[in-house]
DNA sequence: TAGATTATTGCATTCTTTTTTCAAATCCTT
DNA sequence: AAGGATTTGAAAAAAGAATGCAATAATCTA
């Protein structure tokens, strides 16, 4: 893969700590630099396919950009829709279970959890609210 | 909801035992008897919302429809794509350990397991191949 | 069961998200 | 700096999904 300012800009953005961004909202960002959109779609394809990056779909209707490769899992606030990275670890053992429970070959899971993240949470304490 | 033939065989096909048809393939299958694809996509898109079925996004390029509303998850075959059902049981106390994990309020998760499915875990040990 | 009422349909259109096309610009090697 | 390979911007196309509308079908009411 050759360089480009193109794609310096574009991980730059999407690299921003936490963030697990979407191709429109990383142009939204980067198009002041007059990066088209396309451009932003191919150069995440292409930092997807070499494992640079991880594609997460079906968490928004649109494909959302994660800048860690490693394993991990994801919560989605169902207030807010903030994602929050939840660390391997917790789903150890998940592979072992399932495979006891039914007795096929799984190599490996994705886990979307679903709840309150920090900031709802506290918000609708301090409020009073209980939702 | 009011009945209708067309809502009956979009049914009838989409819930033939183990299937997880997207809404093409619904169609593909009904239009021999002049269903629209729009009817199809609006009665899934009735249907999911009371309830009765559940639509499976982040595991296809396209939505995915599941006739069992009950809570379960899914394995992904890697090698034809075959989508099996997984006992909740599998999923046992996971949200726990993600709650001790990362101290968030965790409420639900979802899960989809990669790995191979019967057939074909059965087909590469005749052909004395192990991928 | 006739007529009114309401929901659903088919078709075509529209919308959204993503991919592709292609000439021009950029990058890298030498 | 030249040359070939890759990447870009802009626009068009593709793919998946949703919607508006007039016609049709299902349900309700009397």
């Amino acid at each position: 893969m050759k360089n480009s300012r193109q794609r310096e800009l574009i991980l730059e953005y999407a690299g921003k700590s936490g963030l697990h961004p979407s191709a429109e909202e990383i142009h939204e960002e980067v198009k002041k630099y007059g990066i088209a959109l396309g451009t932003v779609y191919r150069n995440l394809g292409k930092m997807v396919s070499e494992g640079l990056i991880k594609k997460l779909e079906g968490i928004s209707s649109s494909a959302l950009y994660d800048m860690n490769p490693l394993p991990h899992y994801h919560m989605v606030c169902r207030q807010c829709g903030f994602i929050t990275d939840i660390p391997e670890s917790a789903g150890e053992g998940i592979i072992e279970k399932a495979i006891s429970h039914i007795g096929a070959e799984i190599d490996s899971c994705n886990i979307v959890f679903h709840g309150l993240c920090k900031k709802c949470s506290a918000h609708n304490k301090k409020g009073g609210k209980i939702l």
